[in-house]
DNA sequence: GTCTATAATACGATAGAC
DNA sequence: GTCTATCGTATTATAGAC
């Protein structure tokens, strides 16, 4: 609540960091990223970061001066994760291309970092305390540029006619969905608890939703 | 950790309960409601509960022994109002109808439990350790009931083909995330707070999305 | 840079008067 | 049933030796 991750950015010493200090951040910030993406903020303990880390809290605690700071490190660096895929999408391209090429970068990336995404979950569930400036100016930004890409091809009749901000938010909750509920998708689907086969059919489905059609013409009543 | 909602509810002592008794319970569980759904489970403290249900803590602790009994408590009585839609769907009706009256069941229920749905979100992400059981066989068997209904209309040649339990992971994901991400929606929207005025546009694109056609034929290249 | 020891506090839960 | 007082513990963070 103190910080936000923009601010925190700034507030970086500009002192080059030895081979070892390196080392250590990374291994700390894998082992928060463990620990805060499956507890939370207030469930993870410094406790169990240094034993992740394998490292003594104080130790830690030579590197992030408090456990907050940690988290906003993680969130920072989130953030580009997040925004990557979104940025690709271009004008140029054709509706359909452009769309699936996205779906297709959103889902790898819930495949390749769900930690990331379900950190990301917890922090706007918890009202955004660090994010929330971001998600103002630079995220809305980058959303009101591609939307604007998204109406140009609903003008030219390429596309159905929608708010484009609400087709990103559609595409965001399906593909991040995989990766922030999984646990809810292995016990629906019957399968054990590392298993992410079902990436394969995930793609299908999103493929037949926002590219093909879903309730076959001439039975919509 | 300790233990399910199942367990629990079996718990429960058979002694009939007081006018005052019912209040005080409903006073602390609209409260805990609030604070749990806003902070997480290892986020929310009793004082603030008691706080915010203006009583004392100790007396809290009359009504519910401890913390998980609370947080317990709530997640059973959510549990229902989660299945309710799903467990509305018929194989006698049209697959537009009953698809499109699902999804509006669902974004209803979004806006008018935002807190259970954020409760319940939290939940997951936590790795679900207090309904894990009910994921596995009541909410499995409801979904496979429904999934057998959904692949009839695909074997009719009316749906296209697709796992139709992934449709319904589509179909919570996007109506859902318009309570869990409601601070994302509104920050990229230029909304303020409390306004949840972009549930009708929510409703137009998600129509769109399982009932029409997103991408115009032709275009798809 | 890393450790042991410990301070400081927040929090869940209980004791016991009324 | 409700309260004040408080216990016990978990947890964040620091002090200070090495």
């Amino acid at each position: 609540m103190a910080d936000t991750v923009t601010e925190a950015a700034t507030t970086t010493p500009a002192r080059a960091k030895t081979r070892i200090q390196r080392e250590n951040e990374t291994r700390i910030l894998r082992a928060a990223l463990e620990v805060f993406s499956e507890k939370g903020f207030h469930g993870a303990t410094l406790d169990r970061i240094a034993g992740a880390a394998d490292m003594s809290k104080p130790n830690l605690l030579y590197y992030f001066k408090n456990k907050e700071e940690i988290h906003i490190a993680l969130l920072t660096d989130l953030l580009d994760i997040w925004l990557a895929p979104l940025r690709e999408i271009s004008g140029d391209g054709r509706p359909a291309d452009e769309i699936g090429s996205y779906i297709r970068r959103k889902l790898d990336s819930s495949r390749a970092f769900p930690r990331e995404s379900r950190l990301f979950a917890n922090e706007i569930l918890a009202g955004a305390p660090h994010i929330g400036d971001f998600l103002q100016t630079e995220l809305k930004q980058l959303v009101d540029e591609k939307a604007a890409i998204l109406q140009g091809w609903i003008d030219a009749g390429q596309l159905a006619p929608c708010d484009p901000r609400h087709l990103l938010f559609a595409i965001w909750s399906t593909t991040q969905h995989y990766a922030d509920f999984s646990v809810q998708v292995r016990h629906v689907l019957g399968l054990t608890p590392g298993d992410v086969s079902y990436y394969d059919e995930a793609a299908r489905m999103l493929d037949t939703l926002f590219l093909g059609r879903l309730v076959a013409p001439g039975t919509e009543g």
